[in-house]
DNA sequence: GGTCTTGTTGCACC
DNA sequence: AGGTGCAACAAGAC
């Protein structure tokens, strides 16, 4: 599932209940998601830490801690996070997502089996699913190992403005798709929200990028701004009637909700990819 | 069995 | 240097 809007909506479930708790125990039950860091370290790290106001970037989730790792200090527990306290950045691949369970609840939600990694407040649970363990779970010991951790990132596709969308693409000498898809061009963007935005645009996956004038860049930028918002509001790509999202897998009709015409089935720069011959000519 | 999958990385190759 | 294609990661659906 996780493209940006997906994303988002883990944010919302960290900033809505669980930003301010202090971390009472970490339960690692499948350690092949903790990228660069042992459960046992890990554990250490969180471990009566608080968790601070999450911020996202493209599909990257970090919490910042506020304090970090078993020693009580004299002045009791730090909720402000400072530059040199570690974030967990979570990357959550094509199967993760991220799930608030209250305490009073605890009891009547059983751990699944693909609960990999449990945060435990006072509040409640802060759980981590992933079926698939494609990405994972990272401990950044301070701010810069976040910048670094994310620094190859391209702007973030919901607040890149025009100016910014046409200077990452613009220089670009590929098939259109996979320039969107590219984390270093612009990122937040998967494959539903790439499809989608061309469809809106008119222009084909496999287009060229080189061509595309500052007008079709700024067409192509305010339908991409226009996905993104309506699908963050959701809390994911929404599978609208008026949506290509909507339409284009095999169960659905697989017709363009705009003209009718039987949408097209390929790939394009290795993935599935969805349009419409009619509204998405050359 | 085979094929497919809403993500990313590393590598060979052009 | 920038771009492309593929395998790998892992686990499930059809």
């Amino acid at each position: 599932m996780p493209e940006l809007p997906d994303v988002e909506g883990f944010r919302r479930v960290v900033s809505d209940h669980a930003v301010g708790a202090r971390v009472e125990g970490v339960q690692v039950a499948d350690e092949g998601v903790l990228r660069g860091v042992s459960g046992r370290v890990f554990r250490r790290r969180i471990v009566g830490a608080t968790l601070t106001e999450p911020h996202r970037h493209g599909k990257w989730l970090v919490v910042p801690l506020a304090g970090s790792g078993g020693a009580e200090r004299p002045t009791g527990h730090p909720t402000e996070h400072r530059p040199d306290d570690p974030s967990v950045v979570f990357h959550f691949g094509m199967t993760g997502g991220l799930s608030w369970v209250p305490a009073e609840r605890v009891g009547e939600e059983p751990p699944h089996r693909h609960d990999r990694v449990v945060l435990r407040t006072e509040g409640g649970e802060l759980r981590f699913r992933d079926m698939r363990k494609l990405q994972g779970i990272r401990l950044a010991e301070s701010d810069h190992a976040v910048d670094v951790l994310l620094g190859g990132l391209g702007p973030d596709a919901a607040t890149v403005t025009a100016a910014g969308f046409r200077q990452q693409v613009r220089p670009l000498r590929r098939q259109l798709k996979p320039a969107l898809m590219d984390q270093t061009v612009i990122a937040g963007l998967g494959n539903l929200l790439v499809d989608e935005t061309m469809w809106r645009a008119g222009l084909r996956p496999d287009r060229p990028t080189a061509g595309l004038d500052d007008a079709a860049l700024n067409r192509l930028h305010a339908r991409m701004r226009t996905v993104v918002r309506h699908s963050m509001r959701h809390g994911r790509v929404p599978a609208n009637p008026s949506w290509l999202t909507g339409h284009r897998d095999p169960g659905q009709d697989q017709i363009c909700p705009r003209c009718g015409t039987p949408l097209r089935r390929g790939r394009v720069g290795g993935r599935t990819t969805v349009w419409c011959p009619r509204c998405q000519p050359g």
